[in-house]
RNA sequence: CCGGGUGUAGCGGAGUUGGUACCGCGCCACAUUUGGGAUGUGGAGAUCGCACGUUCGAAUCGUGUCACUCGGACCA
């Protein structure tokens, strides 16, 4: 056998086997391994620079937005995590508890947060008395803990990373303001960081966030045209400050509930990435994001000056703001090729003798696999132009994919045969009632990712019910 | 949580009617190589997921358990 090497790295076929294929790029682009505790993984060097380059994109947005970041603590009273009632309910199930400290039985229990609005009300409780006190606009970097029941690298985790943006307000405007804002910071770093075209919208009661007065959300659709919730965030009204007793004077010396809201992002949005890009032959990184974005493969570097001039290269790139790397290592070339096309490097240049004679370099977009004849002395301006070229790529790549899989229908059974058939987003009318939207997913066994923002009249009657409709949804199989 | 599958060296696999573990890749050393996963020679590496049981003897049979994985239910 000739590629008895290959069978090793050897990853799934999309086609054959979806959810396989996404485990196997996972694992062999070594982003995460697992661990000895169900459900939570090790996030690689690979992986966490995905996660940190994220983060620094949104770090940045967060602060010019004039937001500050806070470190809460990581355990809830059990007390104060049931202030809310439609919290707790929603939350209780999926929490960890600890009972014991050193070798004493605690008083009362304490839970690990699975997100940490109550901790914040707690705070607020303390600091909040004035309208000049207002607002304040928190966020936190950290993990939360999730009993989860089905785990998957990035997708669900026990243990995830996430940002948890948490703001209080004097007005419902402002909230409802800073929750839309927040929204489209995220959408944002979706469509122009990670290159994944988005829907904006607002969920249904039914799949709002528990505690939340409305939820909104940008859904992505990957490549198996399954729908994945990719950022949400989330207006409280004032439920939580009543909950917890956070109260402010106002200007006119009243006694007032301020307003609140939460939204997040988690390293979730890396299976996304992985799950709208990725190929047979593994991960696809957008540029942007990709934490290497050249990859310099010398060729016969025993032959005199080849390394030389690759670090010459990689010097010149570096100088010229690109993310580039060169692999020196004794592989044979063909290995290297394969290797960064598994880790979704996106352009690697090969440069060897026969090049370095031309004074060129060969460029090889991962995206298409084109090559493209580079002069040395040009290489930094035209690898980046290429750069940009790749990102808007997988974009319009993803958008199309998008587009092509978004259908309408005006029955339920409509909907049912479209899923049947193609899968992806379907359009229907509905009238409001959530006995409608359970019994969509019972016929066509899809949820209602969003009311979209940008609504369409399709016809005046619910799809599920016949009665008059006026609100638009999108619905699809979630992650 | 329910149902199916899988756990043997770092990875992927083989292992017969129970008899004391093989192969390929990778790894280490040296040499020759280098434009799509190189080749040769030599070498290191496993109490067979874990526990208990049956047996003179268990990778193999039984019970339990844990993990991974696929599907479902659940889940913001």
């Amino acid at each position: 056998m000739a590629n008895d090497k290959n069978q090793v790295r050897q990853i799934t076929n999309m086609e054959e086997d979806f959810t396989q294929w996404y485990t196997d790029v996972c694992i062999k682009a070594e982003l995460v391994d697992y661990t000895s505790v169900k459900g939570f993984f090790v996030l690689r060097p690979y992986g966490y620079a995905l996660w940190e380059n994220i983060m620094g994109q949104l770090d940045r947005e967060f602060k010019r937005l004039g937001h500050e970041n806070v470190a809460m603590p990581m355990l809830i009273p059990e007390s104060l995590l049931q202030k809310e009632a439609d919290h707790v309910e929603g939350f209780a199930p999926e929490c960890a508890w600890i009972t014991y400290g050193g070798s004493e039985k605690l008083e009362e229990r304490l839970c690990v947060r699975p997100t940490s609005e109550t901790l914040f009300c707690d705070h607020w409780h303390r600091v909040v008395h004035s309208w000049r006190d207002l607002p304040k606009l928190y966020n936190q970097w950290c993990s939360v803990l999730r009993w989860e029941k089905t785990t998957r690298p990035f997708l669900r985790h026990r243990e995830f990373y996430w940002q948890e943006g948490h703001t209080i307000h004097a007005s419902e405007a402002e909230a409802i303001e800073e929750t839309e804002r927040m929204l489209e910071v995220y959408a944002d770093i979706c469509e122009n960081y990670l290159a994944m075209p988005v829907v904006r919208g607002v969920k249904t009661d039914k799949e709002k966030f528990a505690g939340a007065e409305r939820t909104y959300t940008i859904e992505c659709m990957m490549h198996d045209r399954k729908a994945l919730q990719s950022g949400t965030s989330h207006y409280f009204g004032n439920g939580f400050s009543k909950a917890f007793d956070v109260e402010f004077t106002n200007k006119n010396n009243e006694k007032e509930y301020p307003y609140q809201t939460s939204w997040g992002m988690s390293t979730r949005i890396i299976g996304g990435m992985i799950m709208t890009h990725g190929d047979d032959r593994g991960l696809v990184l957008p540029p942007r994001i990709a934490p290497t974005q050249v990859m310099v493969i010398p060729i016969a570097m025993h032959k005199g000056g080849v390394r030389e001039k690759a670090e010459e290269l990689v010097s010149a790139l570096a100088a010229a703001g690109i993310r580039a790397k060169a692999d020196y290592s004794e592989n044979s070339p063909g290995w290297k090729y394969a290797e960064y096309e598994m880790k979704g490097i996106p352009l690697r240049i090969e440069i060897g003798p026969k090049d370095i004679e031309k004074g060129e370099c060969v460029a090889v977009r991962r995206d298409s696999g084109e090559k493209i004849t580079v002069s040395i002395a040009d290489a930094p301006a035209r690898i980046a132009e290429l750069l940009e070229t790749v990102q808007k790529g997988l974009y319009d790549k993803a958008l199309a994919n998008l587009e092509e899989h978004t259908y309408t229908a005006s029955t339920a059974l409509e909907v049912s045969d479209i899923m049947a058939d193609k899968g992806g987003f379907v359009k229907t009318m509905w009238c409001g009632d959530k006995e409608c939207e359970v019994e969509m997913k019972n016929i066509a066994g899809v949820t209602s990712r969003c009311l979209p923002f940008k609504q369409e009249k399709l016809g005046d009657k619910c799809a599920v019910c016949g009665k008059t409709a006026h609100k638009m949804v999108v619905w699809g199989v979630a992650y």
